[in-house]
DNA sequence: TCACATATGAAAGATATTTTCGGCTCGGTC
DNA sequence: GACCGAGCCGAAAATATCTTTCATATGTGA
């Protein structure tokens, strides 16, 4: 029926043009015109059927299905598929070049393909700069925590409200703030054995440092998430989690790529934490998903 | 007759997977059957006829027929070409795969490895899934619009309140809402030329639905930004972007992979609006810079 | 439990591929 | 120049493959 799948995957792959060349001279006039516009294109070639090639080389069905054996298919179909394959080859063959700035006049479609290459890039740095023994502290530290407070504005604010989310979640009791005052009001109440997170990209955020430098000074653990280990809020910090810094460009602002890195980060935390507490956590999560399965409308189909 | 050649090979071919988590839920169960086939064995599959697939799968060829309608392909014969592509991609790409899920004892160094792979591999997906075409005209409908309304609740609420900053902040007008109430209270102010865009990964949670519908009813652009392309929301949708699907696991939640997907997506239009209201969003974008300069304390060093 | 909607596969119908077969060309021979 | 045979070629028949239709099965909500 159809041939091996392996025969046709398997080492002949790109030589098909070559192939053609080796077998032109054993090949009739008519067969050499379909071997040809089949070497010549074959992405265009797996788009046509039998008789759409005939037409297309000016021959018949019976001479494409004839070369099609003569190249070593058990027929045109099998031809088609490996043609398909080639393309497919070549298409990929061709990708990596993204290395650009996102320009103004770029086509939407390249601008997506751009995005998701740098954010992919952002997450392997990130992932590839983070103080395992730092996060292991870290981790350890919000396991235990009576209670955490996580600081962050703007876009970082974010953040920090996905990180409570999360915590909050698995059944832990974390509070996200985003007003200076209140945050620092409540970092009074922290104490030893609580924990205080601030996430900042710059590290020098004035109004993220001045409560975990509160918080600090109280006695709880303190964290800060910041893509610059060496600025001013690390100074209050146990535990230092570096983000990634990638270039940023006049359409694709730092807090785009600090974004993303530091959710990476986050996430590690609660990953590390759920595990942790797996014994509570796994069924408040269960539970929590439970108490929203009402709120959504049952699927049709 | 033959599906256009560029449309089987144009994206980049891995999404098989992707498309298959993505459209499974609106799939019946022989049809999941034959799909999971498919995206198991490419190869093999693109070695079978329609109905040695039947068979394999324990269905029928109308089932497989009908499979392959849903992932895309005007029918089996252009899948099995898109198939034998992707075939020979994976023969050359040889695919590094880290498939395994994060485990409850799994050191904390594998988890930060294991979440950034699975999170680039959200972000490919997405990519990949996403219709440009669509993306591009809730792009020009933002760039033109009165005023921008984003619901998204819990999780999605983030998202939301991220395109709403950094809307914001190349001068559109634009707000989050995550009180369902409000939410209701403002749509009903939309008309002709305002954008609302609901987020959601489940595509039904109905306190995200209910505005998109009374915004949809009062003339406005609607988008929906979800997972599930054929779920409720899309009703009221002029534009449907969608978000990938990943395979969820007890420690990493779906909300996990969705919010990552969806940030991407949130990212392109941004970026897409930034680029069409280029002559306004530059000076903006600098002049919101500016003004927080002075919050950052001088970097020491 | 019934009524309804949906899912499913068998088989008919439509296409695509392969095979058959006879005409045709071309080079050689008388 | 006419004839002959070998092999090329394509029209059309035969077969395989794919698609559609439709009746039955299955599940689901009232």
């Amino acid at each position: 029926m159809t041939q091996d799948v392996k025969e046709i995957f398997g080492s002949p792959g790109g030589s098909l043009a070559a192939k053609v060349r080796t077998l032109a001279p054993s090949m009739t006039r008519s067969m050499q015109r379909v071997a040809e516009a089949v070497a010549g294109d074959p992405a265009g070639c797996a788009a046509l059927t039998v008789t759409g090639l005939a037409e297309l080389t000016g021959t018949s069905e019976a001479t494409v299905v004839r070369t099609a054996r003569l190249l070593g298919y058990p027929g045109y179909r099998d031809l088609r598929l490996a043609l398909a394959g080639l393309a497919a080859q070549q298409q990929s063959g061709r990708a990596p070049a993204i290395t650009t700035d996102i320009a103004v006049d770029d086509p939407i479609a390249d601008v997506v393909t751009k995005l998701a290459y740098e954010e992919q890039q952002t997450l392997a740095d990130t992932a590839a700069g983070l103080d395992t023994v730092q996060l292991g502290a870290a981790v350890a530290a919000l396991a235990g925590a009576r209670r955490t407070d996580v600081y962050g504005i703007g876009a970082s604010g974010l953040v920090a409200q996905d990180l409570t989310q999360k915590l909050l979640r698995i059944g832990l009791i974390a509070h996200a703030h985003s007003d200076p005052h209140l945050a620092v009001t409540n970092a009074v109440q922290l104490r030893s054995g609580d924990v205080a997170i601030a996430i900042t990209h710059s590290g020098s955020t004035g109004d993220v440092i001045e409560p975990l430098r509160v918080a600090f000074e109280h006695g709880a653990t303190t964290v800060a998430i910041t893509g610059r280990p060496d600025s001013p809020v690390t100074q209050y910090a146990d535990h230092v989690l570096t983000t990634s810094t990638s270039r940023e460009s006049e359409l694709r602002p730092a807090a785009m790529s600090s974004r993303t890195s530091q959710l990476l980060v986050v996430d590690c935390l609660f990953v590390g934490v759920a595990q942790r507490t797996y014994e509570t956590a796994a069924p408040a999560l269960a539970a929590s998903y439970e108490a929203l399965a009402h709120r959504h409308r049952t699927n049709p189909r």
